[in-house]
DNA sequence: TAGAGGATTGAT
DNA sequence: TCAATCCTCTAC
């Protein structure tokens, strides 16, 4: 059961973040059929300097986090990394959900091939890990969530797990607004991305 | 147009 | 603790 696109049309980013988690993320990508349960997510507002479009800074890259809800932010991080968003809130208000680690159900061979070095265990345990797990790249940037490449699922029992919230990892820059408790987990899950 | 730095990761 | 690696944005 695909989600709703009014899920992602809502004002508070950072229910959305929490309501994610125990959602179930695919592609299927290279015919290959991929994905889990979303375990870690963080939040993202304009309203904060943690984010790219922090005070509705609008620029070539940012331009998609001002679209439709429901599309899909993808930016090249520290020149190695493909990490994804997906946008919320309405169009031209720039919110997004980081997807930062999900506990693989599908296609777990695959992403092994495609992480020849990472351990079988950490495969999608991290931002980064997690779209080279599935193939995520920035071709996919800007494209609508209800794809047939890349979509999310209601979520089953794991949605009733304890979410923890805590401060973003890696925004050490945001000032006062690196201590916002925007990132959200499933409490004891091991995919979850150490610090 | 040059230069600095980054929503990460794995090795040392 | 540090390098890999390249795109984005700012300042000049």
């Amino acid at each position: 059961m695909l989600l709703n696109p009014a899920f992602f049309e809502r004002t508070d980013v950072t229910q959305i973040a929490r309501e994610l988690l125990g959602c179930k993320l695919f592609t299927k990508i290279d015919n290959q059929l991929t994905g889990g349960i979303i375990v870690e997510t963080e939040a993202y507002s304009y309203k904060e300097r943690g984010c790219h479009a922090y005070n509705m800074k609008r620029t070539a890259r940012t331009q998609v986090m001002f679209g439709k809800p429901g599309t899909l932010y993808i930016y090249l991080c520290y020149g190695m990394y493909s990490l994804v968003n997906i946008v919320t809130n309405k169009e031209d208000v720039p919110e997004a959900v980081l997807i930062r680690a999900i506990e693989p159900t599908e296609g777990l061979d695959f992403m092994q091939t495609r992480c020849a070095k990472v351990k079988i265990d950490r495969l999608t345990a991290g931002p980064g890990k997690l779209t080279r797990a599935l193939g995520i790249t920035r071709n996919l940037n800007g494209i609508a969530l209800t794809s047939d490449l890349i979509w999310i699922e209601k979520g089953g029992q794991e949605s009733k797990s304890v979410i923890v919230s805590t401060t973003r990892i890696g925004i050490d820059y945001a000032g006062d607004d690196a201590q916002l408790p925007w990132r959200f987990y499933l409490r004891g899950n091991l995919w979850v991305s150490k610090k």
